[in-house]
DNA sequence: GATGAATGAGTCTTCATTCAT
DNA sequence: CATGAATGAAGACTCATTCAT
């Protein structure tokens, strides 16, 4: 019964947290943040109700928290391209990232675009989420400024509208039957035929 | 006095369920279905919370009612292209119905774009809204075909995820700020350089 | 288009109060007071929900009118053995009364028993009612003293009981297949062979 | 500190759900089911309102629960004539326990009763409630059978009918006043003076 | 006399959050 | 650190009653 050291405290701490926080993830993201109650996501993690306001501050708080991660995993994911400075190249990389970024993140993703469209949601959340989105398609622009393209921000919007577009289709329309290699490899080739 | 004539009873009744209707609309389209009270859309609507349970069944029943307005005005924008046989002109008729649809409905999109990724909603909806994509998709990948497009299918999806990325970004994320106009016309471009 | 003559009014306002009342009866004994609404009560009555506040001051007041008519009609009954001087025959015709009664206004009985064991009613109509009863237990004390039998109290507290016990195992608990006609034989022997 | 073991929880469980049992068995039985609130239950229980939630799935689920109690009190209290094979015996305890649970579970009669009459409640809880006295009055005609009386199963209804009709004329028309002891001596006279 | 739209107080129920242990 | 009983504000919904016509 010797008293635990700070640190085992700490590794617990971050263990029950985590818990938390991915029954959190799954249950938001497979039915709803409105509709998943605080003591369904205690449940599946496996702990006590009142244990989860030892970790988070409240229920909007844990949403917050997982799409604080996940932006951050989003910039992750990106920084693939951060050495590419040829443009076909790095257009090429950031399309790649993404695909690989919804099918390694799927779940992530489906939480993430119910909750950019809930008008209600926190204005920062959203607006980071969104500014995330557009710090891409400008990136875009850059590089289709430099492959001499004629109108290369609506040409950026175009493309980071086909992929959007994409994962909507993927992940709430057609889910499983949707071809998404093969949607993949024709944005690629979109871009190939690119000036 | 002699009671009204039954006549004007419907029109009492039209004109009430109406503002309910309207007040709903702007509400969940505003804010989210969950997130609006009942008490909420009778104070908007400027009726007493009860006179709601008059004319829909439930709060869910106000939204289905909304959505079934949304699926039938859908469709009859699209049969501007019902009599189009040429695949052209039937495809650059599809996506300039389609972004109308989006300019003069903007309300109902906003409404129908999170409801289709809230993964709490009745089936039916989804999949009545899902499968009116569906059946857009497929419709193109006719006309596609028709061009001896090599991947029609793939084509047709393509095209489809750009007007709905396109839609997305438009109502969620650059909202007033996005070029619609000039979008509408990469895509009409896109389509002519077909085969 | 000659107005209507007083007498006409009353006799139209019969024909409605009665529709109503009829409905009422119908509806509180076979499903009770409280599930019925006064909406059901105007269905069921074909008319208009505001008409019943025309005829009656409340869904209280319905009730109350039906326990007061039901009361006048069982005093109406029972008279028949005004006239019975003789303690055995009165008895016995008190009895045969009682059974009539039960078959005959089956409904009203129905709807009282409930109400008289629903502890939230009017006092007054409760304490009316069973006085009702405390009447006929006293009239049938006075002829079994009559009798020399030993307890008229007590063997008219039986009798009354055995009565309402048989009503209430018929209407409540075996209903169709309750041999009614024999268990009236039955009285009528216990009765019979008093000294 | 600790968390409470599970057995104080247990405890405390019991507790709870015990004061919100007798606060509504009180109310029912005194005002009954319809016109008593879940508020009221709770305020005469001194706990809040969404703690009977706790503990009962709804309104009616307390009732149910209830009436499933008194079922087996009534079971138990029967249960002393279980090995008195001796008929007049057996008829006698019979007699005995049902006057005996009247005095000692008054308050559990008046709420039963008011049930029984109710034409909406449960068919189940009625059917259970009516059975048991069909299964008293099948004992009794086996009874009756040994003893050869003439109309075994006449005789067990008429028993059955002047005890019930006691019940009721002690719990909803004469109450205090009713000479309970006597009438139970009266019945007790009644089978002993069968053949 | 008759209609039925409208009201709003009151009902049951849910659930995020607190807190004693 | 962890537990889960308890709270109470808020939500959806019902229904007796009113009232303009």
């Amino acid at each position: 019964m010797s008293p635990r050291t700070s640190q085992q405290y700490e590794q617990i701490r971050a263990k029950s947290k985590k818990k938390i926080f991915q029954a959190a993830v799954e249950l938001f993201s497979s039915q709803g943040y409105h509709v998943v109650s605080v003591s369904q996501i205690a449940d599946k993690a496996g702990v006590a109700k009142g244990l989860i306001y030892n970790y988070f501050e409240s229920k909007d708080a844990i949403l917050q928290e997982i799409i604080h991660q996940v932006s951050s995993e989003m910039i992750g994911f990106m920084s693939a391209m951060e050495d590419e400075k040829e443009p076909k190249k790095r257009l090429e990389t950031l399309i790649r990232s993404t695909f690989k970024l919804l099918k390694e993140k799927k779940d992530f993703y489906s939480l993430i675009m119910p909750l950019l469209s809930q008008p209600s949601f926190s204005k920062e959340v959203k607006q980071s989420l969104a500014s995330f989105i557009k710090v891409i398609v400008q990136d875009m622009e850059v590089s289709l400024s430099n492959l001499n393209v004629q109108y290369p921000r609506i040409e950026a919007l175009t493309i980071g509208a086909m992929i959007d577009g994409i994962a909507w289709h993927y992940l709430l329309i057609y889910k499983e039957k949707y071809p998404l290699d093969e949607m993949e490899l024709k944005v690629i080739a979109y871009i190939r035929q690119l000036p």
